[in-house]
DNA sequence: ATAGTGTATTAAATGACTTAATACACTTAT
DNA sequence: ATAAGTGTATTAAGTCATTTAATACACTAT
């Protein structure tokens, strides 16, 4: 279900945060589907139960995660999550634009950068 | 010369690398320009030498210095590092890129982030 | 010579992350 | 009722990168 990077930096609480968020923001998962429980998946992982415990955490506290105690974890929601997420992608790609702005970085530049990586999507997709 | 954000989870050293980084490419510091010694900058920061030795050495090992053992650090030339700037800001971008697009932003969404970011520049100009 | 450079090394302190071992309250199925 | 499976909480220990501290050495300029 999920591959988890060792040569990241990041800690492993935040990987497995990001990509159960891609799972479900993409479809993998769908509104009303049981998550797998916080023990199984901190075997499957071959990770700590507290680990799988944190990230669930923050996928409830964003919204993605509805907890219910004693029976698990469910996927949320779609209105409950989906303005949010659009907004943390728009803030995250600010950051770095705003970054590379004062670095130095043209408009231009950046126009190039944003064809560049959606060309790339097509690609994919045939 | 420069500012310490302690709420900023990065660390220290990497803070003063970027922060020289952007005065130098900034043209607040010039090729030939001495850069202040590792004691004294250590001492204006509040930070120990070993801290700002390693912002020096990145700085160096990236091409924005040159070192001369036993006289100082000095702003290296711009073809030094002009190159390697654009493309370091390039890829940093795109790498952001390719995540909020596999989280779902559409092109246009990306090209509004890059248009109120630049209209934003525009502003501060006036 | 003396003072100021960059550089290197070793030791200790700190803090975030992770694991480990439990424990407890709740829900479901038997 | 009992047992098994949930989420949740706590405490302790270990790991690791970062940072500080205290030196030491080679080089350069005055």
């Amino acid at each position: 279900m999920i591959i988890l990077d060792y040569r990241d930096k990041r800690p492993l609480y935040e990987q497995v945060t990001e990509k159960l968020m891609l799972l479900i923001t993409g479809g993998a998962l769908s509104p009303g589907d049981r998550m797998p429980s916080v023990r199984s998946l901190a075997l499957d992982l071959s990770v700590n139960p507290n680990t799988v415990q944190r990230a669930y955490a923050q996928l409830e506290q964003d919204g993605y995660l509805t907890t219910i105690t004693g029976r698990g974890n469910y996927v949320s929601e779609k209105k409950l999550w989906q303005a949010g997420h659009e907004n943390a992608l728009r803030t995250q790609l600010k950051e770095v634009l705003e970054k590379v702005r004062d670095g130095g970085l043209s408009e231009e530049g950046a126009r190039d950068c944003v064809r560049e990586v959606y060309e790339e999507q097509g690609r994919m997709r045939s």
